[in-house]
DNA sequence: TGTCCTCGTGAAAAGCTTTTCTCAATTTAA
DNA sequence: TTAAATTGAGAAAAGCTTTTCACGAGGACA
C-alpha cells in the first residue's frame, strides 16, 4: 500500500516523470525503460492517486447525480442508465438522493462543488431561483432531467409531456370515451404534472367539450392518492375514461374501480403515465405512456459529455415516448 | 470561481492557516479575525477543495458501493439505505453496478483504489479468490452483503437464509402441505441460494421425508425460470406446496399455476423469498420471507463506520427477516 | 522587575501527480 | 565534418489544504 509514483520510479530505476509518461502514454520513452516500468507497475499493482491527479488537472472524471428517490423504480432505472453510460466513458457517479427537498438539493450542489465533480445531473421536482443561484456560482455543466428551465448554462432533458398527454387523451376518445376525467399531479409551473394536465385539456377542448364540465382531482403521485381521487371523482360524476398523471395514481384508481365492481375497460377506461414495471403485471394491466428512464439517464450523460467537449448541443433535448395499450383501455 | 484558501486569507487579511482554523474549528483564533474570515467565507461561498484535503488527510469521506443491478428494486432499496445512512454520517457514495460480472467487480475495486475511497460495500453473487486477492492488496474496510466469506479484513452482513428457509418450509407443512418441492436458485457455495436450499432440506428431513422423493428444479432468479421450473416440476410429480428461492421465481410459478387453472392456495401453496414490492400487489398476493434491504444498506454503512472507529465489531452481522403470509398460502 | 505561560499567528512542509523546461545524447541532413 | 534536429529523461513547479513549529505579545506570578 501507500506506494506512490516516486517509489515506482525508484524500483524501475527511472524518474517519476518517466513513470507518468508510461502510465499515460504521453511523450517518448525508450522501449527498455518502458518495459521495466510496466513490469514494476504489474508487480506492485500501483494505481495513480486520483486525488493528486484531479488536483493538478482540475478534473475528477466524476459526475454528481441528484435524484429524488431510489424507491421509485423509474429513478432507479434512470440512475442505472447514467451509471452505465458514465462507465463507458470513464466517468464515475457520485450519487445522492434528495427526497425532493430543496435544502438537501442545494446542500448537494455545495457538496459536489467541494468534491470538484466535473458536472451535475439533477432530477428533482422543481428548479427554483435558489437552484439558479447555485448554478450561477458554479462553472460546470448542469443537466436537468424532467423539466424545462431556461438558462444559458443549463441543458434540459425531458419528454414532451403535453404532447404525450394529448395523444393519450385522444386515444381514449377514439375508443369511445365521452365523459373523461383526469387525476392530475402537483401543478407546479413548468413541471411534468402541469404539462400533462395541459395536454389533456387541449385534447378535451379540441373535442368541443367545455373544460368546466370536466371533473378533476389532484393527487401526489402515490397509489393512495389515486385511490382517493378516483373515489372523489365518481362521487361527483359518472365517467367512462380517466387519465392519471402517473402510473401509481392510475393503479390506485384501478384498485378503487375493482373494489366497487366497476368493469375495466367496459365501464371505465384507465390510462396511466410512465410505464412502471408493476403496470404490466397488474390485473388488469395498465395502458400507459412508456417513458424510457434508462435511456433518459444515458441521454443525460451524453449531453454532459457533449457539453464538456464543446460540441454544439441542443439546450432542450426531447426524449421519445410510446403509447402502450394493455387491458385497462379498449 | 477558482478561489482558494490563499485568496480567502488575503481578503480577510490573515494567513491561510488561520482561515483553515476557522473553517475546521481547530486551534485558537482571535474573535475579530474569526468574524472577518467568516464574513469573507459567506460572501465568496468558498468551499475547501476536497481533493487537496483528501490528499493531505489520506481520507476522502467517500465509500465505494458495488451492487449487481439497480433494476432490481431490492438493490435499489439497498442503495437507498446506504445513501441515507452515509449522508447522516457525512459520507458520500460512489456507485457502480456490476451485472454480477467478476471482471467488472475487480475493475471497480481498482477504480475505488485510485479514487482513494475510505471503504467498500460489496454486493455481488459470489466472493471469489480473485476478490480476496484484491482485498489483500487494499487496506480499507470491506463490507460484504448477502454472503458469508471468512476473512480477517472482511465484515459480512447477511440474513440467516438457512433458518429462514427452514421456517418457511415448516410453515407450509403446518398448513397441510405434504408433497413439497423447491425452485432453487443457483447453488454456489456459501451463496444465499445454497443456504435457502439447505434450510428447505433440513425441514424436509426433520419431517421424515426422504430427500430422494423430493422433486427439485434450479432457476436463475428470473420470473421466466420460475415459470419453466414449475412446469417441469408438475410434469414429474403432483405437489401441494412449493418454496421458491426468491419472489420472482415464485411469481413465475404462480403464473404457470394460474395459466393451468390450478387453485392457489387450495391445490398448491406457494412461498417466495425477499418480499419484492410486486409480491404484495400481485393476484394472488405472495407469501414470502421479507428481507429489509433498506435496513441492510444502513447496517452496512454502520458496520463500516464501526470498523473505521476501531470499535469491536462482529464480523458476521445477522439481519432480521420476517415471514409474511398473504394469499398464496393458507 | 524578571520569568513563565498562554494565546494568536504566520511560515513552511507534506501529500502525489503531471507538465514544462532544460540538457545531454544521438541521429540526420548538408 | 559540422550544423541541425530529434529523442530521451530528469528537475522542478503547480495545484490546494492542514498541521507542526516557531515566534512574539501579553498576562500571571513570584
Amino acid at each position: 500500500m501507500g506506494l506512490n509514483i516516486k517509489d515506482i520510479a525508484k524500483l524501475a530505476g527511472v524518474s517519476p516523470a518517466t513513470v507518468s509518461r508510461v502510465i499515460n502514454g504521453t511523450g517518448n520513452v525508450a522501449e527498455e525503460n518502458k518495459q521495466r516500468v510496466l513490469k514494476v507497475l504489474e508487480e506492485t499493482g500501483y494505481k495513480p492517486n486520483a486525488l493528486a491527479r484531479g488536483l493538478l488537472m482540475n478534473k475528477t472524471n466524476v459526475i454528481g447525480v441528484i435524484v429524488p428517490d431510489l424507491s421509485n423504480i423509474n429513478f432507479a432505472e434512470f440512475v442505472k442508465g447514467i451509471e452505465n453510460e458514465a462507465k463507458s466513458n470513464g466517468l464515475s457517479v457520485l450519487l445522492t438522493t434528495s427526497e425532493n427537498d430543496t435544502d438537501s438539493e442545494i446542500s448537494y450542489f455545495q457538496l459536489f462543488k467541494e468534491k470538484r465533480v466535473d458536472g451535475i445531473i439533477f432530477s428533482g421536482t422543481i428548479f427554483t431561483e435558489r437552484h439558479r443561484e447555485e448554478l450561477e456560482k458554479a462553472d460546470i455543466p448542469f443537466i436537468v432531467f424532467g423539466q424545462w428551465f431556461e438558462h444559458p448554462k443549463l441543458t434540459c432533458v425531458n419528454v414532451d409531456n403535453e404532447r404525450a398527454a394529448y395523444e393519450a387523451t385522444k386515444y381514449l376518445i377514439s375508443k369511445g370515451a365521452k365523459n373523461l376525467s383526469m387525476i392530475m399531479g402537483p401543478l407546479w409551473d413548468r413541471s411534468a404534472g402541469y404539462d400533462r394536465y395541459s395536454g389533456f385539456l387541449k385534447a378535451i377542448v379540441e373535442e368541443g367539450i367545455n373544460p368546466k364540465d370536466i371533473v378533476l382531482e389532484e393527487g401526489d403521485f402515490s397509489i393512495k392518492s389515486g385511490y382517493k381521487a378516483m373515489k372523489s371523482i365518481l362521487e361527483r360524476k359518472k365517467i367512462d375514461g380517466v387519465l392519471a398523471a402517473n402510473d401509481f395514481m392510475a393503479l390506485g384508481a384501478i384498485k378503487y374501480l375493482v373494489d366497487k365492481g366497476i368493469n375495466i375497460p367496459d365501464e371505465v377506461q384507465v390510462m396511466g403515465f410512465d410505464d412502471n414495471i408493476i403496470s404490466e403485471i397488474y390485473n388488469p394491466s395498465l395502458s400507459t405512456i412508456k417513458i424510457d428512464f434508462y435511456e433518459a439517464g444515458k441521454m443525460c450523460v451524453k449531453a454532459f459529455i457533449d457539453t464538456t467537449d464543446n460540441k454544439p448541443i441542443d439546450k432542450n433535448i426531447l426524449l421519445p415516448y410510446q403509447l402502450i395499450i394493455r387491458r385497462s383501455t379498449k
